[in-house]
DNA sequence: TTTGACTCCGTATCATGGTACGGAGACTAC
DNA sequence: GTAGTCTCCGTACCATGATACGGAGTCAAA
């Protein structure tokens, strides 16, 4: 059973039916080619992880374009490797900025939750802002 | 000069004017109080950081709702400190998870990367999917 | 003191990413 | 062979997060 329905890997992959046939739609996921005898889509396993990578890229805040920028990357004898290389630089660097920007909250929310002691009054004023401050994190994207 | 007005507010958080009016609505910022002469709002500077955490953490896949519950995080003596350490560390799981996500896409766009030799035809075929597959960082979030 | 830029507010509109609906056909199991 | 469940497709609708518009008032500098 490599092979699904379409309401079996909305349930795998923790989406609604039509999220599935949405994604089609965008070409974020390709159609199945569906079965001579069958006019339903039957779709391989593959999708269900395509689908899950989606939504935990959505989670990190990538648009569908982004995401599908990203799953269109691949490196391999027929395209233009360069070219698949200077789009992964750049996507790169998109995701070290990401980790960069969530090492700074990280560290602030750690400091809030030490200055919380476990009952009682804190022992220190601090907001998630002002440790990000402290913490000298704080830069100016459009500067 | 530690106050200004709104567009150059927006101009210095990069933002459009339109959307500080709309933070505010959303009770995201709050209104500064209008000098008595003028009825035009007067920013602290304060208020320019606290949009560029917004849209830095907008950029991380937080919802202006999840920001608000970040932003409304504070450790101080007139709050119930462990209700804030447990919110804070419910915001700090998050944080992990999606900074362990970043570090495996992170890996995927390296290999990628280091399969694409500067000319030619690629070593090997990989794709971002088979990238993560491989070093088994594939997880259900909804299983 | 007028011209141009800025501000106010309310409301309308937009883009993105889904989610729902509904009628018709198809498969499954009894 | 028919009830119950899937599936198809098109289209409509929805929530979020802005963005635009318009008319009236305000400010600042020439």
């Amino acid at each position: 059973m490599n092979r699904v329905t379409i309401s079996k890997a909305a349930r795998l992959a923790g989406v609604g039916v039509e999220t599935i046939r949405f994604y089609e739609r965008k070409r974020l996921i390709e159609q199945p080619p569906k079965p001579k005898d069958s006019g339903f889509r039957d779709y391989p396993i593959e999708t269900v992880h395509r689908i899950r990578f989606i939504r935990q890229a959505q989670d990190l805040g990538f648009s569908l374009k982004e995401i599908d920028e990203l799953l269109s990357l691949r490196a391999d004898p027929s395209t233009d490797c360069a070219d698949v290389r200077a789009r992964a630089s750049a996507k790169l660097e998109d995701v070290n900025e990401k980790i960069a920007r969530l090492n700074a909250i990280q560290s602030a929310l750690r400091d809030l939750i030490s200055a919380c002691p476990g009952r009682g009054p804190a022992a220190r004023c601090c907001s998630i802002l002002e440790a990000l401050e402290t913490s000298e994190i704080e830069r100016a994207p459009a500067d």
